[in-house]
DNA sequence: CAAAATTTGTTTACAAAGAAACAATCTCCC
DNA sequence: GGGAGATTGTTTCTTTGTAAACAAATTTTG
């Protein structure tokens, strides 16, 4: 009868079904759909919180090695930074080693409200994935860390 | 002492290194990176290619539909379906039944276009993940699959 | 049936992120 | 020591995607 395609789970995604990017990708549109949803605007967006958080535990690391580890380019970091800064959230440092790079640290402000902001955070880490079983988030999190090269 | 840390893999992440929707981000990052990286510019990237694909295999499928599949948002989808109709590769028909809507179905230049581009495409994504092994690649399709409510 | 609410797509204005060109510094090597 | 080349960060421009307000058609409901 040819009735068209109504509703989105009767779509037919044929091979795209097993492809490992494509559902990767989906998998983090999810995410941040919830994200936002649950977490709302609760002041820091996901990509400030971990910047944030990895500067707290990276006292001093340079915007290069940052960007490298987050996977954000030099360009957008110069931005994140600087936006970072003009909330009174990072100090700047040129080394004197170096004179090229520039070694970050949080402000004791920045301190507290990434700590109080780790709460809400990984709260909501920890319900993502609220659909698969324990093992499966599990395994999950180990497949993912190989994949990425993490440890 | 106090080494300034000067390698990516020296970063503490802490207990970023375990959340789900972190390791996730990471994951698609490194999968778009090294899409660009060989297939360059292929001249259909991959949002443009899913779409077609999905058109391609649900001929006449609306754009609100299409668009909840792939987790494109209404505002943009009507850009990228504009820009494939300015290329000639789709066509538009309001039906009859609802003249809201959209009909999109491929040209016929569209279809061989997108049958081409499907071989590099799913090459590319078999490769993807090859630091697994194959077991470990076949679980994490299937987590994933599951994840994003893929039956 | 008519008013109210919803759906669908578009437009406009904006935010997030990348690419390329650039300047300053540093490293390497002759 | 002094250029050639690499690194580091910034700037400018462009691309990609979202948000909010809107218009038109449809569905709901009183």
């Amino acid at each position: 009868m040819d009735m068209p395609i109504r509703t989105a789970d009767q779509v037919e995604l044929d091979r795209l079904n097993s492809a490992l990017g494509f559902l990767m990708r989906l998998a983090q549109l999810k995410i941040y759909e919830r994200f936002f949803e649950e977490v709302g605007e609760h002041n820091l967006k996901p990509g400030e919180f971990s910047v944030l958080w990895v500067i707290l535990h990276n006292p001093g690391i340079r915007q290069s090695v940052l960007g490298q580890r987050l996977m954000i380019k030099r360009a957008h970091m110069t931005k994140l930074i600087r936006a970072l800064e003009d909330q009174n959230l990072v100090s700047r440092k040129v080394p004197d080693g170096d004179r090229r790079a520039v070694e970050i640290t949080l402000t004791p402000e920045a301190v507290t409200r990434v700590k109080q902001a780790s709460q809400w955070f990984f709260t909501y880490e920890e319900s993502v994935g609220a659909n698969l079983t324990g093992d499966e988030r599990q395994q999950l999190t180990a497949l993912l860390r190989k994949f990425v090269g993490l440890g």
